[in-house]
DNA sequence: CGTCGGTTTGACACCGGTCAAGTGACGTGG
DNA sequence: CCACGTCACTTGACCGGTGTCAAACCGACG
């Protein structure tokens, strides 16, 4: 069913006022937008690799990621979108990815055709900055992302993760940057890190020696300023200064 | 000194055009914007880390790179940009960015004001639209560098690499596929690709057995069908197909 | 002819991959 | 209510790719 207000609009609108301003016509605008709600199983690949799309995700319940297939089926995590967040904003001027969307937990996500963006971002130039400004969000992480794969070992990696997602979550008012549930497999985890789940295995159970709990799904980070020292995390990627 | 005309600026036109439609008025207003021409030596931080800048850097000539570094100062680099490449056009929606630029030769590179380009993208939207489809590329273009980091061993990521500059190249006019000069050294391959200058050395040796020659700066590829199956290499991403 | 940045090679150590076995939580069906 | 299958997590033993360190080589350039 097609469906205005869907409240996962508003948690889409809250992320970018986060770094784009926009007068309360554009949030109307945005707010008004049609969507369909899907609700997909876990594992299941929303968009597939190289496929071209008319529509963009909105992820509305649960988790979603973006992966890149080898031919012997190994997967690398290229991005995670949490409730709020859009897969596939890029998709606008740009419909055939390189990539494929998946979910990684039972998942609901919200339709939205492009032709009902591109009107927005036409008819309100702050609209498509704010479009634009989200794509440029994902490609900051993913940089810092592939220095995380590339340069550190992967308990360094696994606790930078952590403290992207703490302050990722906060934001997206889904829990606090030192506690929040994480549902992910610490097999999604090593897709995402580059390394096996055996060795997201042990550099958890090395993390939980010294710096985190890790139970019931959920995360606790004891000491914020130690574990960002071990991980080299500082938030300037993420972009959360307001640009617009 | 400003200067309109610049040759990069045609360079650049040409690279947009790849992907974007633009008419004459729109290709002559791009052709039409001012820059200043500055030289950099080797190894120069165009970009400062984190810094915040008012206008973007159209490679001229040599070659630029966008790096992440650690505090220990090992680098990784994020990106390549090519003579006729734009680094951080991203800068336009969001001046301050979380990583650097720096020269990998000597390199010449024109600045040109956020002031002007944003004129041009709003008083023509398929412009905007265009700068904004050119992030896109290098965002899925470093999506795949993730995926070679993370999931390949060092001579298939390489082998990748190759397979790309090869394209990027000829696409750009800069060479053919199979046959181009790549100035970059050793080490920043390395810094590249996640691995150490020595570990670089292995890997290209173990390419030029079977695959590669690489005498004078010069890659020639032997059989670009076997080279691409080692490197899983599928232009996909490169999104070359024309898309506005 | 000497210096310097970049390349090449070898010896050795270690992080992370691979393989295998076992545990525990949970949902399903008898 | 329990037996069973499934899925994720955990752990140990062993191996291989890559890092580290060190030395030599080489071409460009002053």
């Amino acid at each position: 069913m097609m469906q205005a207000n869907h409240p996962a609009l508003s948690r889409f609108l809250d992320r970018l006022l986060l770094r784009s301003k926009l007068n309360e016509e554009e949030q109307a605008a945005i707010l008004g937008l049609r969507g369909q709600a899907c609700n997909y199983p876990t594992h299941h690949d929303i968009v597939g690799q190289g496929e071209t799309v008319d529509q963009v995700c909105l992820v509305a319940d649960g988790m979603a990621a973006q992966f890149d297939q080898m031919r012997d089926g190994r997967r690398q995590i290229t991005a995670f979108f949490f409730v709020g967040e859009m897969c596939d904003l890029q998709s606008i001027p740009s419909p055939t990815a390189g990539w494929g969307i998946t979910s990684l937990t039972p998942t609901t996500v919200l339709h939205i055709a492009h032709a009902d963006l591109l009107d927005l971002a036409v008819r309100y130039p702050a609209i498509g900055m704010a479009f634009w400004r989200d794509t440029i969000v994902d490609a900051s992480i993913l940089a810092k992302w592939a220095s995380n794969i590339g340069r550190k070992d992967a308990r360094a990696g696994m606790a930078h993760l952590f403290c992207e997602f703490g302050v990722r979550m906060e934001n997206l008012g889904l829990g606090e940057r030192v506690c929040f549930r994480l549902l992910a497999t610490q097999e999604q985890l090593g897709e995402a890190l580059g390394v096996t789940p055996v060795h997201v295995n042990r550099s958890l159970k090395a993390l939980r020696q010294d710096y985190i709990s890790f139970e019931n799904r959920t995360v606790r980070i004891h000491d914020w300023g130690a574990f960002t020292a071990v991980a080299e995390f500082d938030p300037t990627y993420l972009l959360l200064k307001r640009q617009g």
